[in-house]
DNA sequence: GATTAATATCGTAATATTGCGATATAAAAA
DNA sequence: TTTTTATATCGCAATATTACGATATTAATC
């Protein structure tokens, strides 16, 4: 159906799916990167660093904004987007979690 | 087009993109999950502990293990599933990666 | 107020994902 | 060797994603 039965997850899981797939695409892992690289987070010229057009990267920002990846504001004629480093740091904690929380006792077999 | 034009973008971007992509779904967290939370990794009785139809949950497992996030083998008349603990660390790490390369001098405008 | 520049939205085409019923396969058990 | 059990694959329908041209919006600049 291409529609995931989100109700019969976990809030956490979801949440985390959603996170994960905010960022699971090689365009916004770039646009991450590039609006970390800069050292003020004045986020033009985003259009002119990647191989995309402009409305496909539109698109990626609006993605990545509404998880709550980046944030955005108005600076100028422009728009200023910084990465929500708390946020992707607490995605990226939770995704560890999981990997730690069950590490005792194991017996692997494979 | 709904096809990602991943010829530009480096191969770890790619990488990382597809690795989150396999994580990016509340089922597959929860097979990860149930994966680990078995002390040894012996994993039948996935379908039973899932919402989903056996169909589905052995499209998510392929997913998953086609990704590297876990490997199977066959165990009597089964398969035992394990995560593959390296890889999945590998991938959280490439992600603090990210983040932590560029925290040094950041000017926080938002 | 018209122009320019930066970004967003609309509409649409191509492709991918999700889910499952039906069916196939493969190994153990009877 | 038939049956049972566990898992995979096929085929399909519904929906989502990706990409972009055309166009709208918004704010600075002239």
């Amino acid at each position: 159906m291409g529609v995931s039965k989100s109700s019969f997850f976990t809030e956490e899981q979801n949440e985390l799916a959603s996170k994960l797939k905010a960022l699971a695409h090689p365009a916004r892992i770039a646009i991450v990167q590039y609006i970390l690289k800069q050292k003020k987070c004045i986020c033009t010229n985003i259009v002119e660093e990647l191989p995309l057009a402009q409305p496909t990267i539109s698109q990626h920002l609006k993605e990545l904004k509404s998880s709550g990846i980046i944030k955005g504001s108005i600076e100028g004629k422009g728009i200023c987007y910084c990465v929500d480093e708390e946020n992707l740091s607490k995605t990226i904690a939770n995704l560890q979690e999981i990997l730690n929380e069950m590490k005792l006792e194991k017996d692997d077999c494979c």
